[in-house]
DNA sequence: GCTTTCCTATGAACTGCTTCACAGACGCAG
DNA sequence: CTGCGTCTGTGAAGCAGTTCATAGGAAAGC
């Protein structure tokens, strides 16, 4: 029913200067979906008709390169929204999004959303902010990509899950883990090898327990020393 | 006098939209200064206060890694804005920018852009449709560092420089030089001597001619095909 | 003019990371 | 239970690119 819709909309950080009507009105225009993990989205090249808002799970933003390859940029989740760059610039897809687990969305089209946009400048204002830290966490990649090597990356991507994505606090973090170490490896442009490499002798030296579907961090003090030297 | 100012300003994209009222406001807020080549107008970590507008000259924007090593994102010339990122989140800025020539600027205060920004939703507009080529820019730049080697990222790299600071067409481009190859090869994350390898190895085989002061792209094709094999 | 400094030039040595090759483990379909 | 596909584990070999070392040339300061 759309009461839970405006419900979830209404929490969404991007949305909640929204006054009521407009709220109620944007819900109407809007159409959930949810979607199998592992299911892409949208997918770099396409054409732009949609804009997302992701109500529940978790997903990636990955960019392609001339083969099969991809690397990471981005995880997900609830509250966080996606696809408004091909909308805004009339562009082809700029990247592709896939699930990593059962998502539910709130789907928008072109027309609503720049409708959205035109009748409520707070929400343009918002998205200005929003968009200002992608552009803040890709300056971030680009340098780590340039600067770091694969275990300072490594590390770093395994804190960074470990506080957006992980349970639990003190020493030990636990990760979930939905993504195989090919995926880890995406994210940060290494192989496959070398990021089994890197987590059996973090293992071995006692920073870190991995099993196949679970990695706790033991010392994170470790992982941000690895993580900080160059 | 503040009627080249006005007239400038509405020859920026961003800008060109606004009823010639606003123009004038924004003129009255705006200060320009001139500064000099290899000056540094904004520094990576520095609280955000100014909003900029580029008129006249050539500017560079680089990510800093740990040590003093630097990494170029971007070239900008007239027209193109920045400073906005900081202003817009409130975050300290995320990365440096410094004059390559001799530049004019329009500097606009955090308050007078925010006053803008309310009171011109179509500034707005077309400010989302800036950050969202820029978060395209970044998202190409991430891909390039991942999957390409240093003489495709180079080549590639020449061939922006020509297409977009260079003069002449066809087959020749010339571009005129105002990097050293140690900035070169800051563009695409490599050193000096890669960069100075690469150049030799492609002036011997006459895809390219190169002098101190500028360098001259005899048979495109020849970069194209190295800049997009991977 | 001369000296200092920055930029280019070039090769040798080193190395982090990938590529390749293979083996074992887990989970799922029949 | 058995077979197949996907993921993890591990080492050897290769290589792209960096680091290091050294030299020459252009420009800039005094």
């Amino acid at each position: 029913m759309a009461d839970a819709l405006i419900d979830s909309l209404s929490r969404v950080w991007l949305f909640n200067a929204l006054a009521k009507d407009d709220l109620v009105r944007l819900s109407q225009r809007a159409k959930t979906r949810v979607y199998k993990p592992r299911e892409t989205i949208v997918t770099k090249g396409d054409p732009a008709t949609d804009f997302f808002v992701l109500l529940r799970g978790r997903a990636k933003v990955t960019a392609q390169g001339a083969d099969g390859a991809d690397t990471a940029i981005n995880v997900m989740g609830p509250g966080e929204v996606f696809g408004e760059i091909g909308i805004l610039d009339g562009q082809p897809r700029s990247a592709t999004v896939t699930t990593l687990e059962e998502c539910e969305m709130a789907v928008v089209d072109k027309r609503a959303f720049h409708g959205l946009l035109a009748a409520s400048p707070p929400v343009a204002i918002k998205l200005l902010a929003v968009l200002a830290g992608r552009i803040r966490e890709l300056t971030i990649c680009v340098e780590d990509r340039t600067f770091l090597d694969v275990p300072a990356r490594l590390a770093k991507q395994l804190l960074w899950l470990a506080g957006n994505h992980g349970t639990g606090s003190g020493a030990r973090v636990r990760i979930e883990l939905k993504l195989s170490q090919q995926e880890l490896g995406d994210f940060i442009g290494a192989t496959r090898e070398s990021v089994n490499k890197n987590l059996r002798d973090w293992s071995r030296s006692g920073f870190i327990k991995h099993e196949r579907d679970y990695l706790e961090i033991l010392d994170l003090d470790a992982l941000r020393a690895i993580a900080e030297r160059r």
